[in-house]
DNA sequence: TAAAAATACTCCATAGGTATTTTAT
DNA sequence: ATAAAATACCTATGGAGTATTTTTA
């Protein structure tokens, strides 16, 4: 018996759903369905009642959940603690992409510390492509970074999703106007890797206007980015998050534009193939810093999943 | 994480040894070793010192070990509650080899009854080789037979061994006579299905004379032999459990031979394919109720294994 | 040298994915 | 008609076996 299918049992108790169990899971509906007729079938009861539209728990179920949270709690703590005492080889490369590197990374590598002291954690910073790579590559063990392409053979977790948002040094545009792309591409544009995500969502926004009507910039750093934007160099598009100072202070300001920029999503990634539970654990506390952080800021910055 | 590694952490933690464990575990010692490897990879710590010649648990392992009983303390209590409270679909097919039947069977299905009370058992009484057709033919779950021949795809644990004995009616032969082969066969030999174990070890037993010195008859039924001893129309090898009662009145005798018969080991099997808990815990029930039983007569009689 | 664990490899059973069917609202 | 679970089928991974190597007393 499979402890994941133990945990499948408590998991479907709970969302009544296949399909949201599933999701949950990180597997398919019918993967659910087969682990559930499996240990019906071990055990020779009926677990949950699925004849309605509704999935409901049998009290032969509820039997077995009442030993099923027993032992995938008892489960998930011994994991917890010997990722805290034991593990001497406990050793993580995490890789982070400039845009939440400043936000994030410092509050998950302080965590990380405190609840695994015993674990060494070392960073890469590059961009979300590269970042890929090296997954693939077994370079790294974990990514934050923007959504899996198609590939197969990673897994996913929802970090948050960060409110995008035209910042300019303070006094280049009339404090309060309403601007449009026109109005924008007055300025140089300050933009992300060309390959990267926000760089395409950049040109797509931008698409609009014709290529020789505008300045564009490429800056691989957001420090660098926002520094020049300090400086006046040019406007970019940024997580309001990561200029919060400057936004208080009034060097910055974030510009009402329409139409409005997209959010970004943010996921950990890490490979399917990795059995490793520091993989999973280090991937809960980037999630719980996420929304942690979440927390101290308002829903146009930072909007946490589900 | 597979239960079963965690009970192997478990045992090999009692044992210290990867053969004896592998044994327990009716596994080879390679897999023991591949699923300690497995887990220590996957938390990243070492669980056995085993450089020197004795396996000897690390401090990590303590930690898993604490953790490892009350999971899967938590799951057998669990299989337990669920088999007694739970499961109405619960239906098992036991077959049983004659010689035993009249010994163990009643004392299975009485404590099966009150064990598992929803449990429906039915029983086949069947020659050894028959059975073993039926069990690989899925019509029969689990069978109490002799041990297994080197087919695989089936799984046995140790039941009980019994002393075998030549009996004859009281008064055939002159009371304390040690006695030889060529007294036994001035009798007619009352034995067991030709095929069988004990038919063929008869057979070898009295190889030294020519088939045409003796008088041979086989009974498929252990009962019918006894009444045919009883009744004097010959002598038979019996197991001295199934005729306490006759040799306590004096009805049948056990003979002082030279050689001795060889003792009976009794396996209960099942398909190694089952995934049914059920099979396992009829099983259990069958090896303590052959302890119970063992414990109330002399090891002449019967002998527990290990 | 012998006994025990680790390793290399091969094979098969099981788990999970995809596509389809069934069922119930 | 739609949405969700079951089913069928296929593929791939993981777990166990066999044979071999390594290690240690």
């Amino acid at each position: 018996m499979n402890i994941r299918f133990i945990e499948t049992v408590v998991c479907l108790a709970q969302l009544r759903s296949f399909r949201a169990t599933a999701e949950q899971m990180g597997i398919t509906p019918a993967a659910i369905s087969s682990r559930i007729l499996a240990i019906e079938n071990e055990f020779g009861i009926r677990l949950f009642d699925r004849d309605s539209k509704e999935v409901r728990i049998t009290p032969d179920g509820e039997e077995f959940l009442s030993g099923a949270l027993k032992i995938v709690g008892d489960y998930r703590s011994l994991v917890q603690t010997l990722a805290k005492t034991g593990g001497t080889q406990g050793r993580i490369s995490l890789g982070v992409v400039p845009t939440v590197a400043p936000s994030l990374l410092p509050r998950i590598i302080g965590r990380l510390k405190t609840d695994y002291p015993r674990l060494i954690v070392s960073v890469v910073t590059d961009s979300g492509r590269r970042l890929l790579e090296m997954l693939d590559n077994s370079d790294l063990d974990l990514i934050l970074s923007v959504r899996n392409d198609g590939s197969p053979g990673r897994r996913e977790a929802p970090l948050w999703t960060l409110g995008m948002y035209w910042v300019a040094q303070t006094g280049i545009f009339p404090s309060g106007a309403k601007l449009g792309i026109q109005d924008l591409i007055s300025q140089p544009i300050i933009s992300y890797e060309k390959s990267s995500l926000n760089g395409q969502r950049i040109l797509d926004y931008l698409g609009a206007a014709s290529q020789e009507e505008y300045v564009i910039h490429y800056s691989n750093s957001l420090a660098t980015t926002i520094n020049l934007v300090e400086a006046g160099v040019g406007i970019s598009v940024l997580p309001l998050i990561a200029v919060q100072e400057q936004l208080r202070d009034g060097t910055l300001t974030a510009l009402d534009v329409q139409p409005r920029f997209p959010s970004t999503d943010y996921y950990i990634l890490w490979l399917q193939a990795s059995n490793s539970q520091m993989h999973r654990l280090v991937a809960e506390v980037a999630c719980n810093t996420a929304k942690e952080i979440a927390s101290e800021y308002s829903r146009d910055l930072v909007i946490l999943p589900e």
